[in-house]
RNA sequence: GGCAGGUUGCCCGAGUGGCCAAAGGGAGCGGACUGUAAAUCCGUCGGCUCAGCCUACGUUGGUUCGAAUCCAACACCUGCCA
């Protein structure tokens, strides 16, 4: 018998606040249990964020349970309530389109078969948006006291400040009732969520309670930050990393992870991968011993981006990442690698004939958002063609700078590299 | 519906007629150090056809030689009252 999966979350720090474990413990051991996790449709893709809760349900799935994975194409059309303020309604279509895009993505971390461990993925539109008003009022509503919703943390610090309107207010009970509803429906007695997912989550243990008379758990999973305790994945230029790969390129996402620093690197490790105690502990010690190798952050990487992109991807990114960031001379790479790695990296085209100065090819590039900071990076000794750093804001390629006849790799500082292909 | 206060750059926040593309802080970005790490220090941080010009301080209009700053209307937010 491998080891209990509540017992895998705990060492692998996945705990945040649940409800009684030993309970919980019990019904795990004695029949496989249906649990879910929700995911709100706020953008057109998941990002790397949402993989703990859903890597978490795959784990459950691993050792026996089965996972529904719950599209929110109605919560998402409330919205979660925040600390920093009412959000914007999406138009409804565009809440169900992305609510599409999501579902595919969120079933690609689970296997669907027949067997009682297949999961099954559900979307919250379909119990919620034709439901009358008076039924959610008489049958969900009557269940909650406003005086408990007023304390959750969000609800008391958005009354301090800018206030909040009904229909976020409205939130919680939503949430409960989507637990409800798989209870009904799927025998579902588990949830997982983010730690701010906490009050929502228990109003839906509650529920279950007071309607059905059962007994139904919760887990939260920690909000994952860096060691500075700032959100994690927010720290790329402030965009996040999305699992959609034309939002975020493999390579991109690759990179992130290679970044990660030392202090995190095992604690993601256990969070994000399915490595074993032993794999993680050895690839930390390595870390500690020799930590210029990154061998910690690389594994991670390699495992974030086949989790997400494939292997065959997987393998085009290391090989661009090896080309470009290797202590080679851009020179010797053949033709085929680079060509292989510019297919990786963001690039531009800048015809021959307009003489492009170092500043049309970062802005080109990509690399840099406007000629203005083109000119500070130059200005800064930030700018770099083929790792040959450029300090005049005037320099100009010549026909031996092209790699291949056509190719410049240009890069800003350390990491940022794009390519432009020069065109006669 | 009434009264009061508010709306500034990615975020927070100063600024009450010219010296304001707008103090300060945070985030971000670049450099040094190193290891594609952290910490630290330094620099930078609207845009462009760049010693000039254009956009920008909720929106629109007005006063003025000149407005983020004054006036009016409108929108939204907060609080108190109804």
């Amino acid at each position: 018998m491998s080891e209990h999966i509540l017992d895998e979350l705990t060492w692998r720090g996945l705990i945040a606040q649940s409800t009684d474990l030993d309970a919980l413990r019990g019904d795990l051991e004695s029949a496989p249990l249906t649990l879910y996790a929700g995911f709100d449709p706020t953008a057109p893709s998941l990002h790397a964020g949402h993989l703990v809760p859903l890597l978490a349900l795959r784990r459950f799935q691993l050792a026996g349970h089965r996972p529904i994975v719950l599209a929110g194409g109605a919560t998402g059309l409330i919205g979660d309530p925040r600390d920093v303020g009412e959000r914007t309604l999406h138009s409804a279509d565009l809440v169900a389109e992305w609510t599409d895009r999501i579902r595919d993505q969120l079933s690609r971390f689970v296997d669907f078969d027949d067997s009682p461990t297949g999961a099954l993925v559900e979307n919250n539109a379909n119990w919620t948006a034709d439901m009358p008003v008076t039924e959610f009022l008489r049958d969900v509503g009557k269940h909650f006291t406003v005086n408990v919703m007023l304390g959750r943390e969000t609800i008391k610090r958005r009354l301090e400040g800018e206030g909040i309107s009904y229909t976020e207010f409205s939130y919680m009970l939503l949430q409960a009732n989507d637990y409800l509803q798989l209870h009904r429906r799927h025998g579902c007695r588990l949830q997982l969520g983010g730690s701010d997912q906490w009050g929502n989550i228990v109003a839906g243990v509650d529920l279950v309670r007071r309607v059905e008379g059962a007994q139904a758990h919760a887990i939260t999973l920690p909000l994952v930050t860096d060691s500075e305790g700032r959100k994690f994945g927010k720290s790329t230029g402030g965009g996040s990393l999305w699992l959609d790969p034309t939002m975020t390129s493999p390579y991109a996402w690759f990179q992130y992870f290679v970044n990660t620093a030392d202090a995190d690197a095992g604690r993601y490790l256990r969070m994000f991968t399915f490595l074993s105690d032993e794999e993680i502990r050895a690839l930390e010690q390595e870390t500690a011993d020799r930590p210029q190798l990154r061998s910690a952050q690389r594994r991670l990487a390699e495992e974030l981006t086949t989790l997400v992109h494939g292997a065959e991807e997987t393998r085009r990114v290391i090989a661009a990442s090896q080309a470009l960031f290797g202590r080679g001379e851009l020179r010797d790479l053949d033709e085929a690698t680079l060509n292989a790695a510019m297919a990786e990296v963001p690039t531009g085209a800048v015809p021959l004939a307009e003489q492009p100065t170092i500043v049309d090819l970062l802005v080109a590039s990509g690399v840099v958002p406007s000629k203005a900071a083109a000119r500070r990076t130059v200005n800064e000794g930030g700018a770099y063609v083929n790792n040959a750093k450029i300090g005049d804001e005037e320099w100009r390629p010549g026909e031996a700078d092209l790699l291949h006849g056509r190719w410049l790799v240009v890069r800003r500082g350390k990491r940022h590299t794009a390519g432009v292909e020069v065109v006669r």
